[in-house]
DNA sequence: AGTGTCGCCTGAATGC
DNA sequence: TGCATTCAGGCGACAC
């Protein structure tokens, strides 16, 4: 399931392979993901450079060299990007956008089809609404324990886990990392947010930064639904303390891992090392 | 306004 | 064997 860490290595192969690329054509093989396509997407796009590739929370943004367009890609619970020959045209039944580029095709590899492509004004981004209300990037440096603590000051209603999910408050964080970096920081998922001492924020930051950061070394975390533009599998999850590890033995403490249902979602952990 | 729940969607795993 | 059910979860819509 990509998160922040699987999104910036997509993100990262979409650089080695596609940029300054020149896409000659865009066909769909359905009207929408999880919103319509937009309308003559072909014309917008057929002829323009890809000039610049960023990554703003889970969402990917491909620039274009000749006007101020920006695609916009979110790969939802399922989604991919694959790169193949230019010749490729063995299309897998969820396969539901292909562009082709100079001498390759990039294909929106959906199955669950929550994913997302778009296109919007580079100068609009900021006030978008998919971007106007996204929180602090956690890798960012300015990203600390006392910006945290102040995110979570009024956060009386919500648990920790819900909370450093929340998009509004730090992006990126989804379901595996937000159990895995609670757990580091032996902070109990259930706990009130605004119940951390500053102390916890600051542990469950660096976590958090730890965390993110050695997940993108490794090229993510590769499950189910997730693989790099080449079809290569991360090997993140390798290293998981608790996600996925109901009944087994912590490997802190050796007590048997726990599950709870949060918010519709799985939450693990270890109730002897989580305080 | 903030918070929680539901539904979208398919495929894998499980149950009978 | 095969059909039905459950589960996975990012995020928007909706209810309270």
């Amino acid at each position: 399931m990509p998160e922040l860490p699987e999104v910036e290595t997509v993100k990262r192969a979409l650089v080695d392979n596609i940029l300054d690329n020149q896409i000659f054509s865009v066909k769909a093989f359905r009207k929408n993901l999880r919103y319509d396509f937009p309308v003559n997407m072909d014309k917008i796009l057929n002829n323009r450079t890809i000039s610049k590739i960023e990554r703003r929370a889970k969402y990917i943004l491909i620039y274009l060299k000749e006007d101020d367009n920006v695609i916009v890609i979110h790969l939802g619970m399922s989604g991919k990007l694959l790169i193949k020959p230019f010749e490729y045209n063995n299309y897998d039944k969820h396969d539901h956008l292909v562009i082709g580029l100079e001498d390759k095709k990039l294909i929106f590899n959906d199955p669950r089809r929550f994913g997302l492509f778009t296109i919007i004004k580079s100068s609009e981004i900021a006030k978008h609404k998919l971007f106007a209300n996204l929180g602090i990037e956690p890798l960012e440096s300015n990203f600390g324990g006392n910006m945290l603590l102040d995110l979570l000051k009024n956060k009386a209603k919500t648990n920790i886990k819900n909370a450093i999910m929340d998009q509004s408050l730090i992006v990126g964080v989804g379901n595996i990392y937000a159990c895995e970096s609670l757990f580091l920081s032996k902070i109990m998922p259930t706990r009130i947010a605004s119940s951390l001492s500053p102390q916890e924020c600051n542990i469950l930051v660096l976590n958090i930064k730890q965390i993110l950061g050695d997940a993108i070394k490794l090229g993510g975390s590769t499950l189910k639904d997730y693989a790099s533009v080449n079809g290569n599998s991360g090997y993140f999850q390798n290293n998981f303390f608790v996600y996925g590890r109901y009944n087994l033995p912590c490997n802190i403490c050796n007590n048997h891992i726990k599950k709870v249902k949060q918010n519709g979602r799985t939450t693990f952990y270890c109730d002897h090392c989580q305080k």
